[in-house]
DNA sequence: GTATTTACTGGAACCGGTTCCAAAAATGCC
DNA sequence: GGCATTTTTGGAACCGGTTCCAGTAAATAC
């Protein structure tokens, strides 16, 4: 079915040589607009569309495709990176292809096999780290790689200021007059190393000793990620003797398991305890949660851009720089004093 | 930095011919152990790869790519699909190459390149209907195409009860004792030729025609898909002097911005009046709202065991199905008895 | 009218694999 | 040891483009 007509095909039925076909195919400046006519006729005629694969082959180029490895593509934080990057791309003669990841195992697959398969140009890796030996993996290759919500000492990356998030989420608690702040995370081992939920820990921290409280190891829950584990969590810490005041989950999605949890023992937010999430993510306006937002679209944007320009001036030192985009608190109606000070 | 290496570089370090080492590469059984072992020495050596575009060039191969086309693919009814899709694909050789598409022009662009540039070996739509030139298109470049929530007379597809889902939705309200139904939709007419909406119009439709109730064109409100849209319509609705009891709107995420608006009205929900959505998204469940599950996920597994059918046999004519998978309604607690019966 | 450009054109060589065929080497058999 | 098989091997031809180089024809120069 496939048309199978070659460019000699053309070239004999047009009563030309091979050469001219290409350069008329090419837009070539040296062939006379008679011929380029008569050439045209018949790969109208024939319908014919030149082989890209033997065209990479002769001219050395790429495949024309970014890759992208991304973690769960399904949770919110994921998409809107993933959305970012997709619009950008998008924006140029590229095509996407994504790997999505949900073991460590498909991670270290992906590693191995994308720098072997050819199939992509460039890669960009979204809050996924890769170890030194893929790194130099990829270099061997000639692979342009990207870390987008993620750091390596020898890849550009695009980060995003976690540990800020988590200070200005404590300091703000802090400001309201709570001092009794749990905080429920993802489990900092967690087998692909995302980092972001420890980052956010230490700006948690870090607020807590500035202002000489006491960090309480009983008031940090860690858990698999999900709205359910964050629901018993948040039992276990208001089945504590002396329960927090103020919970600061670590992803808009556990905050939900947060209130749910709240909810159905009868405490009320934020009258009887504070809750504030992080992410931003779309229900977080509707349900008035105070959260964090953080750039994920504009992050995945600039993933792209930087590899883009790795991309065209490989050779070329321009000074590529990393960066840390910041983050913004954003106050809303689950957070508010402590009950003991109304 | 791209290792330069090519099999006659290997053949000649190993003193054999480049027939061998093809051989030896694609595991030929006509090679003796020794041959082999000292070919494959110097592919380690000089850590050689094969460079996948001159195989496919001279075997004919694929690319080993499937690619989708999916509107808005941030919106959760489409990740949904996606998500089935991408797990499907995962477990093939295949890789998934994203297009979304965001303006009809995009999905155009698309659908006329696709074939074209040669970049993927078979392609699946969500939610898009392609027009009969453009199959057409596809079918002279041999690409195989399956549809996933749509349809059209030539090609596979995986269609989902739509009109089944307002069907069901419209007689549980109808047996909770409401009468005053209102629909809020996306635009019938809408650039991209979305059916669902329409389809479950009909189905809520031809329910009140069994029960004799009248349709009544105030009662259907249209506009652009999205939580604040709902929500100007919601108060639309309300503010006719008559307002109904119940809205059923098209989606969780229009359903959002419903209850968002009769909360700012200070009705209450369910007691005050019932809402419905469409597709039981994550929040659903937390926010206990009574909707419709249609089996997203399934529906992307489906369509691409359907091209993958395709795709193996070309020639085949094993009977390929078009199916149509039902929907569940889930009653949760946002419908109840309408107030004046209470 | 001849010499020199200039404007096009044809086609061989090449990109880096695979495949087929003929030849070489190894093996089997008497 | 000699002949018939069988196993292994080298390399030319090919996949379908691009590119470069040499050649032809027309145009310009003198």
């Amino acid at each position: 079915m496939r048309s199978a007509y070659t460019i000699r095909d053309v070239a004999r039925r047009a009563g030309v040589g091979v050469g001219t076909v290409s350069r008329v195919l090419n837009d070539s400046p040296l062939v006379s607009e008679a011929t380029r006519q008569k050439v045209l006729a018949v790969i109208e005629e024939l319908d014919f569309h030149p082989s890209q694969v033997a065209r990479r082959l002769s001219t050395g180029e790429r495949s024309l495709a970014i890759g992208i490895i991304v973690p769960f593509f399904t949770r919110p934080a994921f998409v809107g990176r993933l959305q970012g990057v997709e619009a950008a791309i998008a924006q140029t003669e590229y095509d996407l292809v994504l790997y999505n990841v949900e073991t460590p195992g498909q991670r270290d697959d992906f590693c191995q096999r994308i720098p072997i398969e050819q199939r992509i140009d460039a890669l960009i890796m979204i809050s996924l780290r890769p170890s030194n030996r893929e790194v130099e993996h990829f270099k061997r290759a000639g692979l342009p790689v990207v870390l987008v919500d993620a750091s390596h000492p020898d890849l550009m990356s695009i980060e995003i200021d976690d540990m800020d998030g988590g200070r200005q989420v404590t300091q703000h608690l802090l400001d309201l007059g709570h001092t009794k702040i749990a905080y429920i995370s993802d489990h900092f081992d967690n087998p692909f190393g995302f980092q972001s939920s420890i980052q956010r820990f230490r700006g948690y921290k870090a607020v807590l000793e500035e202002n000489n409280i006491r960090l309480r190891p009983e008031y940090h829950k860690q858990g698999e990620h999900g709205r359910h584990v964050a629901h018993r969590l948040t039992q276990e810490l208001m089945e504590l003797d002396d329960p927090p005041t103020a919970i600061f989950a670590s992803s808009d999605t556990q905050a939900l398991g947060v209130m749910e949890a709240l909810q159905q023992m009868g405490l009320r937010v934020p009258e009887d305890i504070s809750v504030v999430g992080y992410d931003d993510i779309e229900v977080a306006v509707y349900l008035g949660l105070t959260t964090v937002h953080q750039p994920m679209y504009q992050s995945g944007v600039e993933g792209v851009q930087t590899l883009l320009q790795l991309l065209n001036e490989e050779n070329s030192n321009a000074p590529l720089a990393s960066y840390t985009l910041p983050v913004s608190l954003i106050v809303r109606e689950t957070t508010t004093s402590p009950p003991e000070r109304k």
